[in-house]
DNA sequence: GTTAGTAGTATACAAAAGGTTAGTACTAAC
DNA sequence: GTTAGTACTAACCTTTTGTATACTACTAAC
């Protein structure tokens, strides 16, 4: 269990780096509910912004325009009258399913460890 | 690739508590070190302290103190003259295996893309 | 002409996280 | 008696993150 990380301390903070790069891309408050969102099929920005309950405008699009850096998502301006807007998450966002999967196993884990000590 | 995660609204809601309850105890510029810092065999404060590069008393005493609130870390003061407080990580920190090797493997893997297509 | 919808940005503010510096109280070595 | 080491804590400051409210500019419906 503990052989894996942790050991040799070279190997260890390039692990660190890694790690640290991977939270930093989907750390925050937000991040993770915008993409949920656009995998739950939101594409618009008002569409988004109201399914995602409490966030802000100026935050959504600070979090789109990260989410696009990172190669989450792709903006697509369609030129109409009114000019629209989608949002379309991309496949790469899949490669994030390892994380979300062990995350989801070990809060579920976690919670209920802590209610049963209660 | 998809079907795991972001389907249902219900199940996805408990999911993503689930996952800000992980990203909640781990999260921050600090806790990973830390862990680390003990899975390297340091016990004490300065030792601990010293081993991670930037970090202050003030904050390394903080992040002790929530690692040991989420049973991470075991705090033991010794009786000495003068007295001597160790820090030993408990198994249950092993329980984030999982998570740290999906954040990992992703972040390097994140990392050679970008510099890939610059 | 008022309201509502399109997609945001601007400004100001509040809260949280983290950094800096100094200091506590004790002991042991020089 | 000064310095250094033990383990911290207090006060204050800065940076980051998030919130609230208002506003732009355009169109279409009522």
């Amino acid at each position: 269990m503990s052989q894996e990380w942790g050991r040799d301390a070279v190997k260890c903070n390039a692990a660190m780096t890694s790690v640290a790069d991977a939270l930093y891309v989907i750390g925050g408050k937000w991040k993770l509910r915008v993409i949920v969102a656009l995998r739950e099929g939101y594409t618009r920005f008002n569409e988004i912004q109201r399914s995602i309950d409490g966030i802000s405008a100026r935050v959504l699009s600070a979090e789109l325009k990260e989410l696009e850096l990172n190669g989450f998502v792709k903006r697509e301006v369609i030129a109409q009258t009114p000019v629209v807007v989608e949002y379309h998450i991309t496949p790469y966002a899949d490669t994030l399913s390892d994380i979300l999967k062990a995350l989801m196993e070990w809060g579920t884990m976690h919670r209920d460890k802590l209610r049963s000590e209660r």
